[in-house]
DNA sequence: AGGACGGCGTTTTTT
DNA sequence: ACGCCGTCCT
């Protein structure tokens, strides 16, 4: 750049970190990116100076997001800030990436180009048909384990042959190895791959076919990968593959904000990037503009117990706010009510509904806010749940489409062939299975054979027939009229939409609206392949904000959205951090849970309101808990501690016994001090575990009170926990200090 | 073929 | 406690 030219306006309101990263061009660089310290204008200005410094063509540029929704943002952003829409830059999902590149190789890995996407529920039939095939027991292994196996493998760019076959241990008998190799000859058949195979056999088509994956290096002379914490091994390669012909690849990340481990995610990329790309430049966001600095206090000092991590510190020139606020309550009730009325105080001062999000570990937490919110009429949402095409409606329109469009795809011919009915039962479909698999050939073109043959009755002859005909029209008219024309045409014909018309079910109507809408989404698509390949790769919950209503939603969800108001219900040992992910990952489990308590800290921009309860409800039971260890992590300078009497006070000096649940004559108070030391493998056990227990000192046959359910007798003692069958409660699970000797 | 009943699991979720 | 799934019975 001449000096006599004036920096663009894309650099203008850059800090410098932020514009190094839009600067820095050549070679590696890692921008660190903390939470909101504007990323995604680094990001999208970056891509901008690409393209007016003219260091390559929009087609050369490799622009990786996670989220269709981040990619969207992205494209948005971009085209605001150049002022025009782009065209031809590589911008997408790994997945919608990798497809397209797929789609242009598939011979390679022995697929024909126009493969069927296959989603989870697909997924799911195909190991239980293969289980089944294997004599193993599904309720032994259920597929659902099965295949999360499978999947992160491939995470882990792993193909069937590459896997150790040990490693599974005796899984599935032994036999998980042999399973994830039968799985993929299944869907080599059914020209089908699922999410893994689409990234998993980009690796394959370049490993084994140098010319191919040399054109692409050439091609992309800009690497560009939003979320890079999140990546798996097998995005990792794929990355490092194509970024080494030129070397310009950008990852941004924030390692303390990497949350998705337990679905492959390799925190690692992160962490060894600069041993990964030699010669990287690494560099550091940390200026904040979205929160206060209690919050941003409260959210490093929590960060800071982790140990793997890379290190950034958050600072901001912002002015100074609330503290974050603490709240101990009683039970998950109390905690509801709590949420609530401080929401509404919220309201009155001002604050819009959609500006305060209550976030939490688990979905099933929700449903204690919802029905205090419609108690009080205080308008939510709840974010997540089923998705459009995950209704069963769109599922079976989808399947005739894919049908129509790829006739090899057994799941969706087995999805549709009776549905409408048409007679056709377990039997008539053995019988197609039976021979489809001796025969090596797709359900349809047994279906045709079986129709040659006399083996059929009248009956199911007649309506595979009348299907196997119609199905020939239909693909004969697909070449020849609209694909939305023809999409109608298919549901009325097969009777689809006569059967929910015919339905007197609530439902129906929505579902036949919903049929409608998947028309009108068709019609933005050229080609059914295009509009086929949209839905399994880019169709999301476009669930937009309709008014001001208060956001509920799990902390995952949350990721990447900031809130005026955020509560962060339900720090409790167990549930947050989940005693499975400790469980099942340790030290790595409990420091991915800090980082979720980090990422929910950090969406908020003017208050963070945590609380913890004594008593939840779980799984249909009473459970007592002890706060959060992320309670004590916080830092007590930037905290405003609202304690109910008695309960542990994550070093918080004295209760402040306002609003207190509890009567401090009739509950002991045992003195917890935050759980520290060995707490990962097993239960989360106090320190002074002993000494607790000489104040408890109960046993089986003693007769106690508690607060809550009354009276009854201990059955069970387990460290600090009873067993008590209560007189008027039933059988209970209670911490020993919530009860005292009768 | 459709409903009733029993057993089981119940963290997080994209593509 | 609850809901979902699979099986079994009518």
């Amino acid at each position: 750049m001449s000096t006599t030219t004036l920096p663009p306006a894309y650099l203008d309101d850059l800090n410098p970190p932020q514009r190094q990263a839009v600067e820095t061009l050549d070679g590696p660089v890692l921008v660190l990116a903390g939470a909101g310290t504007g990323k995604t204008r680094a990001l999208t200005a970056r891509l901008a100076h690409i393209l007016a410094l003219r260091r390559a063509f929009p087609s050369q540029i490799l622009a990786v997001t996670f989220t269709n929704k981040a990619a969207r943002e992205m494209r948005d952003r971009l085209e605001r800030l150049i002022g025009e829409s782009i065209e031809g830059i590589w911008l997408g999902t790994f997945h919608s990436l990798a497809a397209r590149i797929l789609r242009r190789h598939a011979e390679a890995v022995g697929l024909k180009s126009n493969f069927t996407i296959l989603d989870t529920d697909d997924q799911l039939r195909l190991i239980k048909q293969i289980l089944q095939a294997e004599n193993i027991d599904d309720r032994r292994w259920p597929p659902r384990a099965v295949l999360g196996a499978i999947e992160r493998w491939k995470d882990r760019g792993l193909t069937p042959d590459k896997v150790d076959p040990g490693e599974a241990g005796d899984f599935a008998g032994g036999r998980l190895a042999q399973i994830y190799r039968l799985y993929q000859e299944r869907l080599a058949v059914l020209n089908a791959a699922d999410f893994g195979d689409l990234l998993l056999h980009n690796l394959t088509v370049f490993l084994n076919n140098p010319p191919i994956l040399a054109d692409w290096q050439r091609k992309f002379r800009y690497l560009l990968v939003d979320e890079y914490q999140d990546t798996n091994v097998a995005q990792y390669l794929w990355l490092r593959l194509l970024a080494q012909a030129h070397k310009n690849i950008c990852c941004v990340g924030d390692d303390d904000q990497s949350i998705y481990g337990w679905r492959g995610a390799e925190i690692g990329n992160i962490l060894k990037f600069e041993q990964d790309f030699p010669g990287a430049t690494v560099i550091r966001l940390e200026q904040n503009y979205r929160s206060t600095p209690e919050i941003l206090s409260a959210a490093g000092h929590l960060i800071a117990h982790n140990r793997g991590r890379l290190g950034k510190t958050l600072w901001t020139e912002g002015e100074s706010g609330d503290k974050v606020a603490l709240k101990g309550v009683w039970d998950s009730e109390e905690e509801a009510r709590w949420v609530a009325d401080e929401v509404e105080a919220a309201q009155r001062r001002g604050t819009r509904l959609a500006q305060i999000a209550v976030l939490m570990r688990a979905g099933f937490q929700t449903r204690e806010f919802e029905e205090r919110f419609i108690n009080l009429g205080i308008p939510y949402r709840v974010i997540g749940g089923p998705r459009f095409y995950e209704r069963q409606e769109i599922r079976d329109a989808l399947a005739y489409f894919r049908l129509v469009h790829q006739s090899d795809d057994d799941l969706a011919f087995e999805r549709i062939v009776n549905v409408p009915r048409r007679g056709i039962g377990t039997a008539t479909l053995q019988l197609l299975h039976t021979l489809g698999r001796s025969a090596q050939i797709s359900l349809t073109e047994a279906t045709r054979r079986l129709l040659a043959g006399d083996e059929l009755k009248a009956a199911a002859r007649k309506a595979l027939g009348t299907l196997l005909r119609d199905l020939d029209r239909w693909r004969e008219q697909a070449g020849r009229i609209p694909h939305t024309e023809l999409a109608q045409i298919l549901l009325d014909e097969s009777g689809y939409t006569a059967m929910w018309q015919a339905d007197k079910s609530p439902e129906a109507p929505g579902r036949l609206e919903n049929l409608r809408e998947l028309i009108v989404a068709m019609a933005e698509f050229d080609t059914l392949a295009g509009f086929l390949d949209h839905v399994s790769l880019v169709m999301d919950n476009a669930a937009d904000a309709q008014g001001d209503q208060v956001s509920l939603m799990t902390l995952h969800a949350a990721k990447g959205l900031e809130f005026d108001i955020v509560f962060l219900p339900g720090w409790e040992e167990g549930l947050f951090p989940h005693q499975r992910a400790l469980d099942e990952s340790g030290q790595a489990g409990l420091e991915e849970e800090r980082r979720l308590a980090y990422v929910g800290l950090t969406r908020a921009r003017r208050r963070a309101l945590v609380s913890y309860a004594a008593n939840r409800r779980m799984y249909g039971q009473w459970q007592s808990a002890l706060p959060s260890r992320f309670v004590g992590e916080l830092p007590p300078a930037e905290i405003d501690a609202d304690l109910a009497r008695g309960l542990y006070s994550g070093g918080f000096g004295a209760p402040s016994g306002r609003g207190t649940a509890f009567d401090v004559e009739t509950v002991p108070f045992a003195g917890f001090r935050r759980p520290t030391g060995p707490t990962i493998a097993g239960k989360a056990v106090p320190v002074e575990g002993r000494e607790l227990r000489k104040i408890g000192g109960f046993k089986p046959g003693d007769r106690v009170f508690h607060q809550k359910f009354g009276a009854g007798t201990v059955l069970v003692v387990e460290d600090n926990k009873l067993g008590i069958a209560f007189d008027q409660a039933g059988e209970k699970k209670v911490m020993d200090s919530f009860v005292e000797k009768a």
